[in-house]
DNA sequence: ATATAATATTAACACTGTAAAGTTAGATTA
DNA sequence: TAATCTAACTTTACAGTGTTAATATTATAT
């Protein structure tokens, strides 16, 4: 009698299915120029179908973002296998996380720019996945300042500072891409380095 | 005969009209949420006479960045009067930015955000009053870098990495409100101290 | 076979940006 | 002064939007 499991199944699946063609239209057009009938159309489905599964499109943004917000926990976490030197590892993870967001520009403005205009109130609250991500960063600088890499401050102003500089040239990297920037490899590196030797200093 | 020249200057204020309620509600409800009729209503004209004016939406957030830029380039060139430290100018620009965007958080957002992805192509062309806000930029780090104040290393590339820091905090200050920042002026100045002290190392 | 529950659809509402055509008032010309 | 022209503005219309309520369909349990 899995009748019951096996539609469960199906159901997870359908939505599953509204998911995959939602972020695949947000990331190609831009939320705000698809349409539930767009996403409708991709699946097969009436629009409304779409309202069973998700309370709205802002809803529907949201787990998107959060899918994504899970898929830059691993990519960063991957990097703290290595027991290696901790301001190291700091440098490669804010690699990492502007890479992730030059490689998934449309996701990266989803999830940090265009949700939080949607989802008032979302402070990385408890248990959320952001907070993990944020709590990543956390560890990270606080095993540099145990071992007294960096001049002394706390591990919050620390963490933020980071986030400040690599947030920063992720989106001006992706919203102004004709700017005459400075060779892109080499500016994200000199950010990272000049934040990294200034909480040195 | 000065009817014409009546006529363009009351022309001439119809687009300030415009463009003063164009401002005033994106600035209040978001670009996404102000429609042409509400502009339309808040003026007391028809909707499409707006389109007399202003070719289309995204043509009246451009003109209202632009002048947004402006405004920021006055604020940011106020500092440069007092021929003091170019290093202390560049310090206390970075905390007129950031302070500029704070108090007006949606029109930041709209000029740094929303815009770019609306006028793709805008690369701070010559010319642009975005140009010229980082002109600015290059004249104050220019200054630093020819006092050997600065690690040696060109002018673009310090510009930038500035630029992105304070870009980064302000943005998510605006984005983040209820994340558990540090106390909001500390961080800010973190910010530009740590981003200026990597600067000289 | 029938009742029940789950799932999907249709129709509708109040909006949206904007193009095209129509109107009106004021200036220019005859 | 009367006719014409022109610039400014409005009306109407279209195709699209998010979303709700009512309805229909389908699959399961009795």
């Amino acid at each position: 009698m899995g009748t019951k499991e096996r539609r469960a199944r199906e159901k997870e699946q359908l939505r599953q299915q509204i998911l995959v063609a939602a972020r695949e239209l947000f990331v190609n057009e831009g939320y705000e120029n698809v349409s539930m009938r767009k996403i409708a159309n991709k699946i097969e489905y009436s629009p409304t179908t779409i309202y069973l599964y998700f309370k709205d499109k802002a809803d529907l943004l949201d787990s998107v973002c959060k899918e994504t917000l899970l898929n830059l926990l691993n990519t960063l976490e991957q990097l703290k296998n290595d027991k290696s030197d901790p301001v190291e590892t700091l440098r490669r993870s804010g690699r990492t996380y502007v890479e992730f967001g030059l490689k998934y520009p449309q996701d990266y403005k989803l999830t940090f720019v265009i949700r939080p205009q949607f989802q008032k109130d979302l402070g990385l609250q408890e248990g959320s996945i952001g907070e993990k991500v944020f709590n990543y960063l956390r560890e990270t600088v606080s095993e540099c300042l145990q071992q007294k890499r960096f001049r002394q401050a706390d591990v919050e102003t620390t963490g933020q500072v980071l986030w400040s500089a690599v947030h920063g040239v992720t989106l001006l990297l992706i919203d102004f891409p004709d700017f005459p920037w400075t060779e892109k490899d080499k500016l994200i590196d000199t950010v990272i380095h000049t934040t990294i030797e200034g909480l040195k200093a």
